[in-house]
RNA sequence: GGCGGCAUAGCUCAGCUGGUUAGAGCGAGGGAUUCAUAACCCCUAGGUCCGUGGUUCGAGUCCACGUGCCGCCA
């Protein structure tokens, strides 16, 4: 059966959107884009997880009943989501009745075979995890109250009776299941993981609480309300139709299930290798044939996170890119399933070294000429002198080679791979034009098979790169299409099946720049300006009385600490005061340990003087010296020179002080800076 | 502490089952050119392929140990 079926996770609405959320999505959207220009019978299926204790609480909090709360949510994950125009079929919602009905059929099915029993739980649980700890896995807050080692947030002791889930019936089948398929979980490093857990044994699980009311009643049983991950794991099935009507029901659900792609982020990864295909067992159905745990984005190196102040602002991002950059950057960027970086600076050169400079030049040049030169009729391939022929036949096969490769590594998931075959397909193109020079041809009348074979080819290999791009791409090709005279969608053409000519004696269409080069020093200096303000506005939003948009996402350890800081008990200094403190921008020449001494680092830094200077700093325990080495920072530089443990330290490093422990964390710069610069 | 992964040019990464002078893109410097979005094209990086030892006629590419980073588990 030609069909394919791909989902991401649904998005648990205890936070607002961020690009993660929408990654996942892009990689979804293409995949689906990709198989459905191929003629697959796609079903792309996202959504929304809105159940569980801490949505529950989140909706106190707001003082909004709680389907008005998590409505508020999707709303704003639609939202955020609208601009990029993912082709997901459905929007599954597990406060749907469609997926109400079809988790019970599920539980039913699972009951009846066995896997489900009552028992009685007691533990500590996390109601932002979902998940009971063990005592020693707990981290002790204040008073030796028991915290969650993710979220920092008090645990709760719960003693209930409970419903069981026989997981320690799958331990052998699963493992007998990973090792007949190597392709079930992707990428290999956390199929090992995952081996490695469940060779370590299983639990049973507990799949209901009592204490929890938001979420779906136990059939038979309504007192008890079910595990939030059995109700959620269960969209992927629901939503297509298993155990209701929902695109009319058993038979779509056994057209479209198993899925081909399960695209999960490596922190959900045992929940849908695991516990999913343990349920999908217990209910004899079958699993899904490929959950592929992607990687996070990072941003300048380091983990997103509020505190850091690092987070990608979806709005900043929209104001400056279109959604069809963002696509292509995520996509090209990331290795797919290792994590990545994610800063303006490298989506900017990104798209104006690939897109720009590259893609979109590409066009501009060939239909440029093509207007000029040929009347705006793409030329037949004349037939040219030996040489440029055996150029534009290497060109050619240049194009068909990227053909090949693209599907080859787009049916590995190998997205970065696909579309750099694209690329280096094109950088042929571009080489095969500057060294035919048409503009030069273009003089010589006597010159006009050799012009109309230049401007054959280039356009030839345009059509295909468009084609090819499609699902990266959809609007951009769509237009590169258009402006080549064709006709139709792009999106319905299997570039394998292009024949080569097929574009000439169509009549281009007006031309229109693709990719516009994008300013890179203006645009990093109004985001970094917009990054300001919206931290500025955060700041404020985080404040106690702030109203539903505190949602539990935001840690109590945050709130405490953005109400601390400006108490109004500051003590307010002069700018008088704060001028004879002399800041200076130093880059680190050397660094090393101190003998002896387990916390500090002796450097020397050049801070534009005639002799580096000698400093040190406590950060040890958090810094490798070798890597500080030509990092800038910044120095007190007017401070009293004192002794510690037998060095001089003739200035200090300024650093941001993390959590009860006093983290270090560099202060330093974006851009360059010159030594010495002073800061005020 | 256990298991697993990674460690290649300033940056991001390719290097399949071991085989002549280790590659690409980006960035930087130089040149050429004008069809094109100051784009395209050409030249320039002499990189201890983390270290040590080993297998081999020959190792970035296999083995062992070490170091560092990361992940999962305890």
């Amino acid at each position: 059966m030609n069909k394919f079926y791909v989902t991401t996770p649904i998005y648990y609405v205890n936070s607002y959107p961020h690009l993660g959320h929408v990654y996942t999505t892009i990689i979804a959207d293409t995949v689906a884009r990709y198989k459905r220009q191929r003629g697959h019978e796609v079903f792309f299926l996202t959504g929304t997880d809105e159940h569980g204790i801490n949505i529950e609480r989140a909706a106190e909090k707001a003082g909004l009943p709680v389907k008005q709360h998590v409505d508020r949510i999707v709303d704003s994950f639609k939202t955020a989501f609208e601009p990029f125009q993912f082709t997901n079929r459905h929007w599954v919602r597990t406060t749907d009745d469609y997926h109400k009905a079809g988790v019970r059929k599920l539980w039913q099915a699972a009951k009846a075979n066995g896997f489900i029993y009552k028992g009685k739980y007691e533990g500590w649980y996390c109601g932002n995890c979902n998940e009971f700890y063990q005592e020693g896995e707990a981290v002790k807050g204040e008073g030796d109250v028991l915290l969650c080692p993710t979220h920092e947030r008090p645990l709760d002791l719960l003693s209930e009776e409970s419903y069981f889930f026989k997981l320690s019936a799958f331990q052998d089948k699963l493992i007998a299941h990973y090792e007949a398929n190597p392709h079930f979980i992707r990428p290999e490093t956390r199929r090992n993981e995952v081996l490695s857990f469940v060779r370590g044994g299983l639990n049973d699980l507990s799949v209901s609480r009592v204490s929890v009311k938001w979420g779906i009643p136990v059939p038979d049983d309504p007192e008890h309300t079910m595990y939030v991950w059995f109700d959620a794991l269960s969209n992927y099935i629901t939503a297509i139709g298993y155990g209701n009507e929902q695109f009319g029901g058993e038979a779509h659900f056994n057209k479209f299930w198993p899925a081909d792609l399960q695209l999960v982020g490596k922190d959900i990864l045992r929940f849908h290798t695991v516990y999913w295909p343990a349920f999908l067992m217990a209910a004899g159905l079958p699993l899904p044939k490929t959950v592929y745990s992607h990687g996070m984005w990072l941003s300048g190196g380091r983990k997103m996170s509020k505190t850091l102040g690092n987070v990608i602002d979806l709005e900043v991002l929209h104001k400056h890119f279109t959604p069809e950059v963002v696509r292509y950057f995520v996509l090209r960027e990331m290795v797919f399933g290792q994590d990545g970086d994610f800063t303006y600076e490298a989506l900017l050169d990104r798209v104006n070294a690939d897109l720009a400079s590259g893609l979109g030049n590409l066009a501009a040049r060939t239909l440029t000429m093509i207007r000029n030169f040929c009347e705006g009729v793409i030329p037949s391939a004349s037939e040219a002198n030996a040489e440029l022929t055996a150029q534009a036949n290497e060109v050619r096969e240049a194009v068909a080679l990227a053909v090949v490769a693209f599907d080859r590594e787009f049916d590995e998931y190998n997205f970065s791979r696909a579309i750099e075959a694209v690329s280096n397909a094109r950088f042929r193109v571009d080489k095969f034009i500057s060294d035919a020079k048409p503009w030069d041809l273009a003089k010589d009348p006597a010159k006009r098979a050799e012009l109309e074979l230049v401007l054959h080819t280039a356009a030839e290999s345009l059509r295909h790169f468009a084609a090819l791009l499609a699902p990266v791409l959809p609007n951009a090709t769509q237009a590169i299409w258009q402006q080549l005279g064709e006709s139709g969608q792009v999106n319905e053409v299997i570039p394998a099946n292009l024949n080569w000519g097929g574009g000439a004696q169509h009549k281009i269409g007006d031309v229109q720049p693709i990719f516009p080069r994008l300013d890179k020093k203006k645009i990093m200096e109004e985001i970094k300006q917009e990054e300001a303000a919206s931290q500025a506005a955060r700041a404020q939003e985080t404040k106690p009385e702030a109203p539903a948009t505190a949602t539990t996402e935001t840690k109590p350890a945050e709130v405490a600490a953005a109400v601390n800081e400006p108490a109004p008990g500051v003590a307010y200094i002069g700018i008088e005061d704060f001028l004879k403190v002399e800041l200076r921008v130093g880059e680190i020449k050397t660094a090393e340990r101190v003998p002896k001494a387990d916390k500090l680092l002796r450097f020397t830094i050049d801070l534009g003087e005639a002799e580096p200077r000698q400093i040190l700093a406590g950060i040890a325990q958090y810094y490798e010296p070798e890597k500080l080495i030509g990092r800038k920072v910044i120095i007190v530089a007017n401070l009293a020179p004192r002794k510690l443990r037998g060095f001089e330290s003739q200035g200090m490093v300024l650093a941001a002080s993390i959590g009860e422990e006093g983290r270090p964390i560099l202060a330093g710069f974006l851009e360059d800076v010159p030594n010495g610069a002073r800061l005020k």
